[in-house]
DNA sequence: TGTACATCAGTGAACGCGCGTTCACTGATGTAC
DNA sequence: TGTACATCAGTGAACGCGCGTTCACTGATGTAC
């Protein structure tokens, strides 16, 4: 049964919007493509119509998987002068610890793109770049700048490893010591907090 | 051919060492039963004379794998009069980055342990306790406390969260950019040094 | 605009493969006398 | 201590299953006249 072109291309993107999210949930290895396809819609044959192979689909959904929240992190900067602390809480909600498929791709897939083919690891090194831009060109004071010094770069790399391992060990901890996991959330909250505040700006 | 109860028990120990090194280079769902057994010197088949099931190698080879490292902290934690600056830099080396299967697990095992059966998920979680037990019973004026204070807990929190995301993004950007990777590693060992320094005894 | 036909997006059976697990077998170990 | 036999750690073939991938087929879309 041919759709029409446009329809097609709609089909795609389903496909795409699938992998992301199943991957964030489940990571690169944990999921197969006749799941993708189920969650989008179809049956598994048609996927090669669409992606070469799993490899070139993981590369693409990672990216995809990457681009929504990065753009979530650059809309909250600016519309909190900068500010990032109000991004911080969004980050280290406990929804977003539970519904891992929606949120920031890098506490489950940057494990996983080290082991990666090359492409997948390409689009998760280019979102953690971008991350560590948002965050170096946004400096404590509220000023921006399109080039930020070896300070605002040391800020953004503590600010994201901070971020990307609560979330990590909020998450694993989810299961077995609940209270630790909301601790581990609550507390990073506050010292990000912190952080930020004791930067000179 | 059977073999002695010593040496039973010692190729359940080499069984043991193979999965929890294969485990933090390639993660849970990376190593299959016969690579662990082939790695430890058996055919798969004696597998099951020493474990139930995979899953049950697993929480241990976890628990196994989280032990050694976390001992390491403890002694040289002990060794530097509680200073953690020169386990900042130990944890953060390049040759860390670049040997998984010998190091600290949690960032490569604690994504895997979110989706984990539960005695695989307790395992990691006692790591976790264990490793910011170690941390916050350290203070930064050398002294220490069987009773960590709140403020304690968050520092411990906040070092971890930067060393296993630190760890994460370095392992991540490695293939791609090999100099953001080494940026990574070189920046946390300064901003984790400044965070202890700058905290109030 | 209406008809005839080529195209091709999606279907579902089938492939080879590696997975976790089972099991009959082997032969050295451990034990009973 | 020496012999006969039961035990059982490890072997390797086999299982059912799900994986990524292929392919002949279907039928609606798009096109040529």
């Amino acid at each position: 049964m041919k759709v029409t072109k446009e329809q097609s291309q709609a089909n795609r993107q389903a496909i795409l919007e699938a992998a992301s999210r199943l991957y964030r949930e489940r990571g690169l290895e944990g999921v197969g493509v006749a799941e993708i396809m189920r969650e989008a819609g179809f049956t598994h044959g048609g996927f090669y119509g669409h992606f070469d192979s799993k490899d070139a689909l993981a590369a693409e959904a990672v990216a995809h998987a990457l681009a929504a929240p990065l753009a979530r992190l650059r809309a909250r900067l600016d519309r909190e002068q900068g500010d990032p602390r109000s991004y911080f809480e969004h980050y280290l909600r406990a929804e977003h610890r539970d519904a891992p498929g929606l949120g920031c791709a890098m506490p489950t897939l940057a494990v996983d793109a080290a082991r990666a083919a090359p492409p997948v690891a390409d689009a998760i090194t280019q979102g953690i770049g971008g991350y560590l831009n948002a965050f170096a060109e946004h400096r404590p004071d509220g000023s921006v700048t399109d080039e930020p010094s070896d300070a605002d770069k040391a800020r953004a790399i503590m600010t994201l490893s901070a971020l990307v391992g609560g979330m990590v060990l909020a998450r694993a901890t989810q299961g077995s010591a609940p209270q630790l996991s909301e601790e581990i959330l609550g507390v990073l909250k506050g010292e990000l907090g912190k952080f930020w505040s004791g930067q000179p700006a």
